[in-house]
DNA sequence: CGTATTTGACCTGCGC
DNA sequence: GCGCAGGTCAAATACG
């Protein structure tokens, strides 16, 4: 039982430099700011969940439109039908996929950071990101259907051994007791391969994380503390913070709010 | 057999 | 307007 630990203490594995090399990143100084507005609003809701360990596991009711998630399997035969098809119709387009268009929180974790993220996810790309030497992996959350959430898990090129997660949307359900709820089987090569540079294929855990999810099953989440009834207001702000995975301390020093809206 | 991952293609926004 | 880069989809494949 000691995953939780990990979570909670990946900012310290960090050298000094590299913790350092956390607070240049852009919107840092600004985003602090915000992030600390946050956590001051949150505190009086949340006790200890949220800002001790990875206990937190709140639903986020938000209003998540799981009809914007329209489809375009129109793509086996005729590749090319952007033409009536455009604008609505396009899922990039009502998800406003692109930069700028949707709240984003950026955090830099360990590898342990990553491992501990307590919500399923299920990668459904990568691509090598310019600049960047290794690739970028996206992930969604599959732990409800209906679930908007994704993530981005990029390494950094500064810091091998830092991952640069992004997360965009909310979730729109708790935080599940059970990591992929709609698989049979429990399989968590996104979060190896990433960890392995993402160009590494088919790592074989190469820090245990199945283990880690085996004891997660076991950790019976507190969901309930933190229900969207509680707190109807703020889905915003809920939405921010669970975006980042519970073990994500508001305290990090990692974490930021990308606010480039 | 069901689910997750891989991977190439497609689509869109942005910069020039 | 064009090209580039990023983000997403979905078929194919792998795995438990």
């Amino acid at each position: 039982m000691d995953s939780p630990q990990s979570c909670i203490n990946f900012s310290p594995l960090l050298s000094r430099q590299q913790q350092d090399e956390m607070f240049k990143f852009p919107d840092v100084s600004e985003t602090t700011t915000i992030w600390d507005e946050l956590e001051d609003l949150y505190k009086p809701f949340y006790p200890q969940t949220i800002l001790t360990s990875a206990a937190s596991s709140i639903s986020v009711p938000t209003e998540v439109n799981k009809n914007t998630k329209k489809p375009r399997k129109q793509r086996p035969s005729p590749p090319k039908l952007s033409d009536s098809a455009s604008t609505s119709d396009h899922p990039a387009a009502e998800k406003g996929r692109k930069k700028n268009q949707h709240k984003r929180v950026v955090q830099k974790v360990t590898a342990d950071g990553l491992a501990c993220d307590k919500w399923a996810w299920r990668k459904y790309g990568q691509k090598p990101i310019k600049g960047s030497p290794h690739p970028r992996s996206y992930y969604r959350c599959s732990s409800s259907k209906g679930c908007l959430a994704r993530k981005q898990v990029e390494r950094s090129s500064t810091d091998p051994g830092v991952f640069i997660v992004t997360y965009s949307s909310e979730h729109n359900h708790s935080l599940p007791t059970r990591r992929s709820s709609l698989a049979g089987s429990t399989r968590n090569k996104a979060a190896a391969s990433v960890m392995a540079g993402g160009a590494a294929k088919n790592i074989n855990e190469p820090l245990g994380l199945e283990k880690e999810e085996d004891r997660e099953d076991e950790l019976v989440m507190p969901d309930m503390i933190l229900s969207d009834e509680l707190f109807p207001g703020l889905e915003d702000l809920e939405g921010l913070l669970l975006n980042q995975s519970p073990e994500n301390n508001i305290s990090d020093n990692s974490w930021f709010i990308d606010m480039n809206l």
